[in-house]
RNA sequence: GCGGGUAUGGCGGAAUAGGCAGACGCAAGGGACUUAAAAUCCCUCGGGAGUGAUCUCGUGCCGGUUCAAGUCCGGCUACCCGCACCA
């Protein structure tokens, strides 16, 4: 095959050159360890095996990975860790598994085996001997280790509690998984459900996750999301003594959480939520049936309705709050406003600066009094509250007179010295609900028994082996399929031998996700999760490619897993990702997302069979800059063929022409090298691509000519190598060299041989362009001037006032008519 | 509502750091080669005026700074994304 493809005149064959150095490189695979190298981990998100297989816009983010990959090999010789695996478990398999009575490791199995021909078509340098499945008892024997690990540093634990459900999953979702009150998964509107479910306590490392955002290498974006996520905040917790109509304080106290502790004069009323535990004590019997009426009518409300129906409704209970500083009694209202699990789930209300508590204060007629003056002015709330802590304090006791921006950091401190509350912190951040009703995720190694409790099955018996079920069926009732099978369910307590029996929840399909980064590097290994050395060598992850969509999910899970294993000394790293890039969607024809409703999914089958799969490579990078969403256009891939052809067609005829060396073609080379290194370096794909097809057009024009110098060939095709591995491997070869081009070291460009002697600058007539001059780089103003005018000739008029030249730039001339 | 982003020809997009707007492609039109087609090669390709050299308008809208603005500043509009009663 080889033999036929020599001959210059023959056009680009991609098939017969692809299939050529697949073959090769199979025998001698490019990406080694060696004593010298330094590592370069380069991670893709790993994919879920769909049966519905991969399409174009998958592909993208695994050829701007192998790109990458391939120019740090390169470009500093570095040994690329550049893995691929399985994210198995999950509701596809399941269901698929539901309709067709097929077990789901053989629909994934299947599944595996083709998608993975798949990805081999891209043609990147995996590493398939690191390749996992988040399913094979191996892995997830792991999975459930660090579960146990968790558990027994009391960070997994079990709690009942009203939780997100969804109704069509037949399912709890995380909070992370609920999207507009909607099922993040299938869109079915949450309910909430009271069931017992394994937490993990996430929160724990809420201050860590927070500061460990700072040093990243990551999308601003993603960064402002996950501080948003954990939203903590300042304030005071402070204590109401709950009082009657005729203001005799009772020994009941409402706290309340507030982040403006120095409004605490200009607090007016107090508002619990429905659920709040003080609600049924303190409600006068007056009130009773009202409130119990309006806290029924709450807890039917679906989340979407309590999230999106801003208009403010509420009761009195006909109890009233003491306010600690002066002494005022304050109503004490219910409202779904307020959430019952955020803080303490009641509020003090300071109508007057805060907006929310100023529509309340409007629609029942509720007193509003202003205690912040922004510039002595008096403060117009007629229309609003004013929010900003930025004033003088009024109306506010022995505050008046001070600034609100300091009042309102040193309040908690004042008011936790003055006995009437404390200083908080506070977070959105909620433990992660952790047990799923499914059957096909990995269990949760824990046995019940009714004296012991719930015991952790001891690590020398993991994994617990997901069994076998006739019924995959999700039960409406929370329990997992798994309880239906007896055999499997009674077992016997590790620690006191009785009668126990397992739990019959599976884990997330996060769980999985969220460390199989750290088991590429050790994949066989069956007594460690990761060999601390191997660890130490090969982590973190440098560079990590995948999309936006999980910026709240799996990479918060991943960071806190990846501190709790740093926590127990698996590794030697808090932060498992350094450096982050968001690749963005490749949308179909008409700008939709891709989808298999609507029918416009675009597989790279066909196109890799007719293009080849060098041209697909380089045209996912053409289609746009990466970071951005592009709709795509299959006509444009015949732009990206046409000169890959081009370019095999100027290299080959020059080859054996024998071209020497001149200043321009030295100086193109070293243009070339910068221009697609820089861009390289800073990710603009694709521009590197048009630069590409830019210098390929000059040096197709001087080979018309005297041709092009094998120097500045072999430059052109080292710079192509990453895009166009086949290609540029194969010319590679008939420019002579024995070795890979993949192990020939990135050239470098020299600023001095780029540099040309003279230079067109643009001429302009009051800023407007009129002509062009060519004077050297290095010309003074006077000669700059000179060549303008004369340039200009008669198209010169009237008196020039000023004369601007900017060297290598531009020449402007200011005229007066 | 709050926060972030985007807006450039028929289309995708380029344009260090304020310096010739539209690179590089796609599509379209014309031509060469061919019996013909495909492929390939060459030319044109933002709007308007002019035979023409050339002139003029033009980067979502309105205004400003500057010798010079797609780029900087102020004020809008539209679309996209994230958060959304977090006190």
């Amino acid at each position: 095959m080889a033999d036929s493809i020599k001959k210059t005149a023959e056009p680009y064959h991609h098939a017969e050159i692809e299939a050529k150095w697949r073959e090769s490189w199979k025998k001698h695979p490019v990406n080694t360890p060696g004593q010298n190298k330094k590592k370069y981990y380069c991670l893709d998100m790993f994919p879920y095996p769909s049966g519905a297989g991969l399409h174009v816009g998958h592909w993208r983010g695994y050829v701007i990975s192998d790109v990458w990959s391939r120019f740090q090999m390169m470009n500093g010789g570095h040994y690329i860790i550049h893995p691929m695996g399985w994210d198995a478990f999950g509701l596809p398999a399941e269901n698929y598994a539901i309709k067709t009575g097929q077990h789901p490791s053989i629909s994934t199995a299947a599944n595996v085996a083709s998608i993975k021909e798949q990805v081999k078509q891209i043609g990147a340098i995996y590493d398939w001997d690191m390749e996992l499945n988040t399913t094979d008892p191996a892995f997830y024997k792991w999975t459930q280790w660090i579960f146990v690990q968790m558990f027994k540093k009391g960070l997994a634990y079990e709690k009942e509690m009203p939780l997100n459900w969804c109704p069509s999953c037949k399912a709890v979702l995380a909070n992370e998984e609920v999207v507009d009150g909607k099922c993040e998964r299938c869109h079915s509107e949450v309910t909430k459900k009271n069931l017992r479910q394994w937490m993990l306590k996430i929160t724990a490392y809420a201050d860590r996750l927070l500061e460990g955002l700072e040093g990243l290498d990551w999308p601003e974006k993603v960064k402002k999301m996950q501080t948003e996520w954990i939203g903590r905040s300042y304030g005071a917790e402070v204590n109401f003594p709950v009082a009657d109509a005729a203001g005799n304080a009772s020994d009941k106290v409402i706290t309340v959480y507030t982040t403006r502790p120095d409004t605490l004069y200009g607090a007016t009323f107090m508002v619990l939520s429905p659920e709040h535990a003080l609600v049924p004590e303190i409600t006068t019997e007056e009130h009773r049936a009202e409130v119990e009426d309006y806290c029924k009518a709450a807890a039917n409300k679906s989340n979407v309705d309590r999230v999106q129906n801003k208009d403010k409704t509420g009761v009195f209970t006909g109890a009233y709050a003491i306010d600690p500083l002066n002494k005022e009694k304050l109503p004490v209202w219910i409202s779904d406003y307020v959430l019952a699990d955020y803080g303490t789930g009641a509020i003090m209300c300071v109508p007057a600066h805060d907006d929310r508590d100023w529509e309340f204060a409007k629609k029942f007629d509720l007193p509003i009094i202003p205690v912040i003056s922004p510039d002595g002015q008096d403060v117009d709330i007629s229309e609003g509250a004013y929010t900003a802590a930025v004033g003088t304090m009024i109306n506010s006791g022995d505050w008046n007179g001070m600034k609100s921006e300091d009042l309102k950091r040193e309040a908690p401190g004042m008011i936790e010295k003055a006995g009437y509350g404390k200083k908080t912190t506070n977070y959105k951040l909620r433990d992660w609900v952790f047990s799923r009703q499914r059957y096909w995720g990995e269990p949760i190694p824990i046995v019940h028994c009714a004296k012991c409790g719930a015991v952790a099955v001891p690590e020398d018996q993991l994994p617990v082996v997901l069994p076998d079920v006739k019924s995959y069926q999700p039960t409406d009732t929370g329990e997992s399929p798994l309880a239906a099978i007896d055999e499997w369910v009674n077992t016997t307590c590790p620690e006191c031998g009785g009668p126990a029996k397992r739990e019959t929840n599976t884990m997330p399909q996060w769980a999985g996700s969220s460390w199989y980064f750290l088991r590429y590097v050790d994949v066989n290994n069956d007594k460690a999760l990761v060999d601390r050395a191997k660890a130490d060598e090969f982590l973190p992850v440098d560079m990590y490619i995948g999309g936006v969509e999980h910026a709240v999910l799996h990479l918060l899970y991943a960071r806190f897993y990846t501190k709790f294993l740093y926590d127990i000394g698996v590794v030697g790293f808090e932060e498992p990702f350094k450096k982050l890039f968001n690749q963005g969607m490749i949308l179909g024809p008409k700008g939709v997302k891709m989808s298999k409703s609507l029918g416009n999914v675009v597989s790279p089958d066909d196109m890799i069979r007719d293009y080849g799969c060098d041209s697909l490579r380089m045209y996912e990078l053409f289609i746009g800059p990466p970071q951005q969403d592009s709709a795509w256009d299959e006509r444009g891939i015949d732009g990206v063929f046409r000169f890959l052809a081009r370019f095999w067609k100027m290299v080959n005829e020059n080859i054996g022409r024998d071209v020497p060396e001149t200043e321009e073609l030295v100086r193109l080379r070293h243009q070339l090298i910068h221009t697609i290194s820089s861009r390289l370096e800073a990710f603009q794909l694709n521009t590197v691509v048009s630069g590409f097809m830019e210098f390929n057009n000059k040096f197709v024009e001087l080979t018309q000519k005297d041709g092009v110098d094998k120097e500045t060939l072999k430059v052109f095709v080292q710079l192509m190598a990453p895009f166009v591995p086949h290609l540029a491997e194969e010319l590679w070869e008939r420019l002579g060299e024995n070795d890979s081009v993949f192990h020939s070291t990135w050239p470098v460009a020299d600023q001095a041989a780029m540099q040309e002697n003279t230079r067109e600058i643009a001429v302009q007539v009051n800023g407007k362009a009129r002509t062009v001059i060519n004077i050297a780089v290095d010309a003074d103003k006077d000669a700059a001037i000179a060549a303008a005018k004369e340039a200009l000739g008669d198209r010169l008029t009237g008196t020039v006032i000023k004369e601007i030249y900017v060297p290598g730039k531009i020449v402007n001339l200011v005229v007066k008519p």
